[in-house]
DNA sequence: TAACACTTGTTTTTT
DNA sequence: ACAAGTGTTA
């Protein structure tokens, strides 16, 4: 322990060491915030205290993951596995599953993804008679969401004066109605949204202390990244765990909190002192990332906001090239700029592509790039936009899946009654609605009981509906029994999901079938995986409740390629590259028009540019175009208003670009520019659907991942397993990623292990 | 009820 | 430009 301490600086030392009271960390961009936190849990297990006593939430799963893997580093794997570390949302998620019934859900409840969630509001807006011009879902949808992260219930929105006038006045006084109709419908179907999972633990925890002092006792320490981008739900839960024992470390960074649209707080961080009177607080303000001139162009960025805590980051690293600004005639031209740049680049810097990375504001904005880095055949890898679990086809499936474990869930219901067509049109779904309505019991409930109810309906879609109902029916049955993967297959070929699916040989039609076998395979690895861990959870409940979490940067299993990445610069945080690229600099995008009404949204854009300029370790280029195409059509862009922001010290403006007009035939040179642009668009259409279907595919595909003990495993020898113990291989069957070994164990008997996940070393040869 | 053509709104970021 | 929603026809 003590040479692992001595790889921390004073400061980051200081903060590890203090673990007897409330403490606040602030971290400056790149100043080792993931390594402070790593070492302290380090340092907590080396001082004796459980692993399960400790609680560490993180932001992503993926950082809650690599944190996981760093522990185990230094203090063993079956320490890391014993802590309590994920995401707010999937350890309470854990916590509700378990309590559930205290909360009058079952535990087998869903989670609504956003898309589930504005649907059911939608649902209801249909049924109150409102006009969904005045009533948009999302926008509908989105004020609850707000009002729930900040623990807003019902009934405190409904007496609640401010807010009423403030939906009178935005012509939209229903609102609280519609939300209570929400909750209610949720709790119906025996689901939970996103805000509910934080919501709910809230009022778990107000409605039975015995059960939140069971989980103050558990949960002895407790440790919060990325604090800044905390709502008052997650605050509130923190506070309440940590009332007794004040136990609580949590890190930050004021200047990067970029989630406020999501209903994060910034207050949290700025006012945790006031929150917890006895607290010491740490400044990690050495920047080990960055050369001095990215820092110190970051901090005269910030500078510019009014709201932070005051800090002084540092590099001691080289002074490093200044951030170059180049603007591109267009959108189009912005394109084969940034890939002619990164070509050049990597050769001249000896460079990989994995060192690159192009951040913009946008999705919507990957398009271009993807297009100009094809043509320079420079391969990459696009982070987000529609995830694996988000496309249709895959949602459709997963529909069966959550109604087969939770007959309840209206949503599903409804996606998948007739789908495929089974000749159950509209008039008849309205029927049962309403029936259900009328009676307040659910969907399931009505079709599982048709004569109780005395539908209105002709005897053939009477017998339509009852062969949907068994359907499912026997689906629960079999889920009973079989692991997820198994019901999986029985679902996609009973369904005719299977057959539907295979007929359809257009190109749109084959990538689904691929997407919907992919979604297969990802079901087998978690059954083996689960298996081969030890773990019995291998039913389509525990898949469904950890697939509804899952983003597909989880999901990411080919990072170890060497290809330059496309994200949003929100999805870029917590992450470093050598070279980055951050495009469409332009005003009314970055920052975004929707941000720029009030002060605090543009600080707020200002930090997320901050953000993105602390990602680079060597070289930052920034571009901007002066004309861009958005809703059909060109329109004129100028360069945005934060590029004033920085120090001109530290920038140097490119005014070569790659093809400067030719002079009186301007004009002439835009139409082709942007004709080009155009054609190349459409051209591209064929090309993209076999590429659409490649990224798709790619985002779960697996690679060989064994490792050298897996592929050296011979017959006769003797393995320790981590889990099992001593065991004698009796026989290895198959080879690549489908290499397994069938184990005699001392003291488990038999096991077939999956070599691709089985933790063991080879003790002896025979 | 389903398939097709036509119209409309939509684009900020995401657990 | 695109997806989702609406309306018309078979």
């Amino acid at each position: 322990m003590e040479n692992l301490l001595n790889n921390l600086n004073p400061s980051q030392r200081a903060a590890v060491e203090f673990c007897d009271g409330p403490s606040l960390v602030i971290a400056g961009a790149g100043s080792g915030k993931t390594r402070v936190l790593t070492y302290k849990i380090a340092y907590l297990l080396k001082q004796g205290l459980p692993p399960y006593y400790i609680l560490a939430l993180t932001f992503t799963n993926k950082a809650a993951r690599e944190m996981k893997e760093r522990i185990a580093e230094v203090a063993g794997e079956k320490a890391a596995r014993q802590l309590w570390m994920g995401t707010f949302h999937s350890i309470f998620s854990r916590i509700l599953r378990n309590e559930a019934e205290l909360l009058g859900y079952n535990s087998n409840f869903t989670i609504f993804d956003s898309s589930d969630s504005k649907n059911l509001v939608k649902l209801i807006i249909n049924d109150m008679d409102l006009d969904d011009k005045v009533y948009r879902p999302g926008p509908v949808h989105g004020q609850i969401s707000k009002a729930k992260n900040n623990l807003i219930t019902t009934t405190v929105y409904a007496n609640n004066e401010e807010i009423l006038e403030y939906d009178r006045l935005s012509k939209r006084p229903k609102i609280h109605e519609i939300y209570s109709r929400y909750q209610r419908r949720l709790k119906s179907s025996n689901s939970m949204d996103f805000d509910d999972l934080l919501m709910n633990t809230n009022i778990l925890f107000r409605d039975n202390p015995k059960v939140l002092v069971d989980y103050q006792n558990r949960f002895q320490y407790i440790l919060v990244d990325e604090y800044q981008d905390t709502n008052v739900s997650q605050h509130r839960i923190v506070s309440q765990l940590a009332d007794v024992h004040q136990r609580v470390c949590v890190v930050g960074d004021d200047a990067q909190s970029i989630y406020s649209f999501r209903g994060a707080n910034i207050d949290n961080i700025l006012n945790f002192k006031s929150n917890y009177p006895n607290t010491k607080t740490f400044k990690l303000e050495q920047n080990y990332r960055s050369t001095q001139n990215i820092v110190s162009a970051a901090n005269s960025l910030i500078k510019k906001n009014s709201e932070q805590i005051f800090k002084n980051v540092f590099s001691e690293r080289h002074e490093g090239e200044k951030i170059e600004v180049i603007s591109a005639f267009s959108d189009y031209e912005e394109g084969v700029i940034v890939a002619n740049k990164i070509a050049r680049m990597r050769l001249e810097l000896h460079s990989t592509y994995k060192d690159f990375a192009i951040l913009y504001r946008t999705n919507a904005q990957s398009r271009v790039f993807e297009e100009s880095l094809r043509k320079a055949n420079i391969p990459y890898r696009i982070y987000g936009g529609l995830s694996f679990y988000q496309r249709k086809e895959i949602k459709d499936v997963v529909s069966y899946f959550r109604l087969i474990v939770n007959p309840s869930d209206e949503i599903a219901f409804q996606r998948v009654i007739n789908y495929p067509t089974r000749g159950i049109g509209n008039v008849t779904v309205n029927k049962i609605t309403d029936a259900a309505q009328q009676h307040n019991v659910g969907l399931w409930e009505i079709i599982s009981n048709l004569n109780k109810y005395e539908l209105q309906i002709n005897a053939g879609t009477k017998k339509r509906i009852t062969g949907f109902q068994s359907l499912i029916a026997d689906f629960i049955e079999l889920s009973k029994e079989q692991s997820a993967f198994e019901v999986a297959k029985e679902v996609i070929k009973k369904t005719g999901i299977a057959q539907e699916s295979f007929s359809d040989l257009s190109p749109e039609g084959m990538s689904r079938t691929q997407n919907i076998q992919e979604l297969l395979n990802a079901m087998n690895e978690f059954v083996e995986m689960r298996l081969e861990q030890g773990e019995e959870d291998t039913q389509l409940v525990d898949f469904l409740s950890e697939a509804a979490l899952l983003t597909d940067q989880d999901t990411d299993k080919e990072s170890g390629d060497d290809k330059i990445t496309l994200m949003t610069v929100h999805a870029s945080k917590g992450l470093e590259f050598e070279h980055v690229f951050i495009v469409g600099m332009e005003e009314d995008l970055f920052p975004s028009s929707m941000a720029k009404s009030e002060i605090r949204g543009l600080e707020e854009e200002r930090r997320l540019f901050y953000v993105a300029l602390t990602r680079a370790k060597q070289t930052c280029v920034i571009t901007f175009a002066k004309s861009r195409f958005k809703h059909g059509q060109t329109e004129p862009a100028r360069q945005s208003q934060f590029l004033n922001d920085i120090d001109v010290k530290f920038i140097q403006t490119e005014t070569t670009s790659l093809q400067s007009p030719r002079e009186g035939a301007t004009d002439g040179f835009w139409e082709s520019m942007r004709r080009g642009a155009q054609s190349s668009r459409t051209s591209m259409k064929k090309e993209e659907l076999s590429f659409t279907k490649k990224t798709a595919v790619s985002q779960t595909s697996s690679v060989n991942t064994l490792s050298k003990e897996a592929n050296a495993l011979q017959e006769g020898q003797t393995i320790e397993h981590e889990r099992f113990g001593i065991g004698t291989v009796i026989s290895i069957e198959n080879n690549g990623n489908d290499r397994r070994a069938f184990v005699e164990f001392d003291t488990v008997g038999k096991k077939q292990l999956l070599l691709k996940f089985a933790k063991f070393t080879i003790v002896k040869d025979e």
